[in-house]
DNA sequence: CTGTTAGCGCTTTCAA
DNA sequence: TTGAAAGCGCTAACAG
């Protein structure tokens, strides 16, 4: 990388280095017009591009934000990327991306690296872990956020706060009300499903699946319904399949389905219930006719999938886009949250 | 951001900084043991992260990784994204992501930004435009990125070349055979289809949608039938919305099908083909029963996407993954290409 | 093996 | 208004 360099643009204009700098980027006071002029010329015909690197170095500021998401391609995570990327540009920053398989571990090392880096903000999205093999690495995790946090860095999360990092207003977290959207969704399908539920869960220990199933489960008390069954898979489509292709087994094994023995399966993300209704097709059986279904993130995929999904519905770009604007600003604006709300459709209605 | 300095570690180890240096970040000879423990300690007391940038400023080479694409959220583009991001950690490498809806302008806003952030490599996915409107866009797209290159950096490109950039070892495509692939979708799909062809394309002079458009048109040709009708609209699902309703208007004006007036309606990709889908199903019509449908990507999504979709099968993943690596070895494995397939499924069979 | 000395490219007081 | 000089945090010759 020889590139050429501000004292080089400076001299072919017969000026010193500050005066260059002051009119190739952005000072308080602007030098003559003239010299503007001669000086704008120079780098021009030597391709100047500032270095930002040095640029970030001497003045401490990198407009670098970093993003960590379990994985890109999924659906839900980039749909929060694209929300972040939007933020990002609008503020004039840049921003560096690193997927982590869902592992703190990795976590870890990508707030590390973002440090290192010298990223302004770190947002993070997806869910965090409870499990007993986590704990050390989200204990790490929680110590890097914490330095991260002290030397000035400010982080915004989605969905629950990590564990043992000090709530400190550089410490933002973008609160998604998975219990309570959980809940609400229980109470609807209650409303008119009369048999059992089942939820097909992440596994145990995964927040955001453990809040969304313990929501479920009070709204259908709320109902006076029994407790569902919570069938624990992998946290995406081909777990939702395994899922499915046990649930079929019991779907068929009931008989007849009578509306009492009807199952309503509600999966704790959207991918997981395609995962589930693929498995049922799979096994001959059809949704909503042999048993009703639900998922939760109204992704975009969920658009053209069929037959229609019951979801709860997630502002997802907007809730990078929070999280992207509660790391940068400096406003306490307190813990921000966001609304979802149930959306109903084809795939629950009675058959 | 005051994290704490080199010097500061070395002061509190009591040894210069250069030794702090060698014993904290790679160098060819490590201190003696003792000293490395006594300067470990210290950093670890002090919370020492090395400053990323001012490492990058010292050894003029940053670890970055520049990535373009149109659309993060775009399923095609995650694919390639993640592929990108595996081959940048398996590279050490961070990546740096940029956004542009697809226009140029914004493509050379991002190298120069990318430059400027001293980014050893940029990957830039996504198809090219030759409408004149882009035009300029284009030739200063082309300009940035020669002055790129010029400077040492390397590019990879997915899918075709950027017209104007010379074709150095440091600027290389991963070429899609998007041309020849079409073909033999024609070709299959002619042996079996009766009824005329329909393409829903793309805007006119976007390469990618172009050179699908060729390939198809040509595939026909090959198997005597005679040239498609081209509708263009936009690159995404709802464009190839517009066309479905405007298709599903065409197919019920031509009263009952007979096997020789079914239409068999190729989408330039896989969500325009989505959307066509979803307009078909609006207005009542059927596929594969009341025309045959296909696309192109085999993105993610259609996995679960019924009627199952005929396409071309493109290895997305390893393209984002080879785009990488081209642009970061120094060899010069010459012009790599990847090989798609045809893929034929439900939506082209026979009603 | 360790420390000293220059920078890397830029910004920014501080004088002139 | 312009320039000189110091320094951002680190690495890499070169001495010792």
């Amino acid at each position: 990388m020889t590139a050429s360099t501000l004292s080089e643009v400076a001299k072919l204009a017969g000026v010193s280095p500050a005066t260059a700098s002051r009119v190739l980027n952005g000072s308080a006071r602007t030098p003559a017009p003239d010299i503007a002029e001669r000086v704008r010329q120079a780098a021009d015909t030597l391709g100047y591009i500032a270095n930002a690197q040095a640029q970030a170095l001497a003045k401490s500021s990198t407009g670098l934000i970093g993003l960590i998401v379990h994985d890109i391609a999924d659906p839900y995570f980039s749909a929060i990327a694209q929300g972040v990327q939007a933020a990002a540009r609008q503020e004039r920053r840049m921003v560096l991306l690193a997927t982590t398989n869902g592992t703190p571990a990795e976590e870890k090392d990508a707030v590390a690296a973002f440090a290192a880096r010298r990223a302004e903000s770190i947002v993070i999205a997806g869910s965090r872990s409870t499990r007993s093999e986590d704990a050390r690495a989200n204990t790490e995790l929680a110590a890097e956020l914490d330095r991260y946090c002290r030397n000035g860095g400010r982080v915004g999360v989605v969905g629950q706060a990590i564990l043992g990092v000090a709530e400190t207003e550089s410490y933002r977290t973008i609160a998604v009300p998975n219990e309570q959207l959980a809940r609400d969704l229980a109470r609807e399908l209650a409303r008119t499903h009369k048999g059992p539920f089942v939820i097909v869960a992440g596994p145990e220990g995964l927040t955001t699946s453990d809040e969304r199933v313990k929501g479920f489960q009070s709204g259908l008390s709320d109902a006076g319904k029994p407790a569902a069954d919570v069938v624990h898979v992998a946290f995406n489509r081909n777990g939702g399949f395994d899922a499915g292709i046990e649930l079929a087994w019991r779907i068929k094994a009931s008989g007849q389905s009578a509306p009492e023995q009807r199952l309503c399966i509600f999966a704790t993300n959207d991918v997981m219930a395609i995962g589930v209704a693929a498995a049922l097709r799979d096994q001959g059986l059809r949704v909503p006719h042999d048993a009703s279904l639900a998922g939760f993130d109204d992704i975009e995929w969920l658009r053209d999938f069929r037959p229609a999904l019951s979801t709860v519905s997630l502002p997802l770009e907007e809730i990078g886009r929070l999280a992207t604007m509660a790391a940068l600003s400096n406003d306490d604006g307190g813990p921000a949250a966001v609304a979802g709300s149930v959306t109903l459709r084809r795939s629950t209605s009675s058959p």
